[in-house]
DNA sequence: TAAAATGATTGACCTAAATCAATTAGGCTT
DNA sequence: AAGCCTAATTGATTTAGGTCAATCATTTTA
């Protein structure tokens, strides 16, 4: 059923009695997306947070030059949505890209309020959800200063072993914060060591 | 009274009742910190969080090397503590030290643990926390990357405008991952396109 | 299968920021 | 006031990584 991955995530986090379980996947809706296609755009106003079922996504923003700047890779079992802008009620700012023909499982803003207020064991399930993105950006925070392009990339693929492969290296380059060239060098110089 | 401003952050957050607040104020342990001493230190098994009521602290890391990287300043009104030692029962590798005397709330992990049962309006207290730490985060990334020592330097000026004066710049360097030197520098100039 | 995109690699060159080494400027002590 | 830290600044030099321009490799599409 399309709603057991999903369901296996909340229970890797807590306890939920099987109501409440059938609660949150009532509020849920089921979306697909092609390869190349957009479930986010700049300057919408944003009313839902997704769950990806199946596929591979990005999150990425422009900045003033119109430099593409990824923050986020998304493949099974990720959360992914524009958290400044469903929570704060401003606008978007972020593209959400589908790098694949994925699918996905939605749920609306005030669907997850009234979530919350009737079964509280999913505001701990978002809690520690958000405490642990939060805890992997500190150390994504902590590789892009002070390392080396070869650092940072080996971190990266330690951090996302199921993501190399399906996301292309300009990407990565991307999400990394340095260009393709040097991501290129420095992946033939690790080739070289590995041979040596 | 000490509590006075963490009930006013409390209460900027969510609506909690004058029980709920009296249990989560009855839960805390006032700690007072000499300038140049540690709250934290890494091998330790980390048991609380901290709330600053006044003061200046900074936490940082030291990598392989030996390098120092501060991942965060804190000041009044600011939550601090290694959040993941403290969620993932790791031990600490995380320095917390004292920029000025300081005086700060501590809650116990076994204690806010209860409190989420027995208060759960707390639980979401501290996922609005989170999420906003986890978005101001995620700005600092996309400053890290890309962004010109000026502009970051910028940028911090703005994101925390009641820090600049109290830290020394050679700390705000090292947060921004650059060089003392090139923050003078970049410092300079702004100084000079000021005056023209 | 040819042609056309798309992505990866390589080389030449350039630039922002790091590093190294003094020098200067303010606070604090005594 | 004299000396002593600590922090900030400045100059000279080096270097990692960016940029620009081609070339090569690989999928996709016609």
């Amino acid at each position: 059923m399309i709603h057991q991955p999903l369901i296996q995530h909340i229970n890797d986090q807590v306890k939920a009695s099987p109501e409440d379980l059938l609660l949150f996947t009532s509020k849920l809706r089921e979306v697909a997306v092609a390869k190349g296609k957009f479930v986010l755009r700049p300057n919408t106003y944003v009313k839902h947070e997704y769950f990806v079922v199946e596929g591979c996504l990005s999150a990425y923003y422009l900045d003033q030059k119109g430099n593409k700047n990824i923050v986020q890779f998304a493949i099974e079992n990720w959360w992914l949505g524009d958290f400044d802008a469903f929570y704060n009620g401003v606008p978007s700012k972020l593209y959400i890209e589908a790098l694949e023909d994925s699918t996905l499982l939605a749920i609306n803003q005030d669907d997850l309020q009234i979530l919350f207020q009737e079964a509280p064991i999913f505001e701990r399930y978002f809690r520690l959800l958000v405490t642990s993105a939060f805890i992997s950006q500190r150390k994504r925070i902590l590789s892009s200063l002070g390392k080396s392009v070869k650092e940072r990339y080996l971190e990266f693929c330690e951090s996302y072993p199921n993501i190399n492969g399906r996301v292309p290296n300009y990407q990565i380059a991307n999400y990394l914060g340095v260009s393709a060239e040097s991501l290129s060098r420095a992946r033939k110089k690790l080739r070289e060591l590995k041979k040596a």
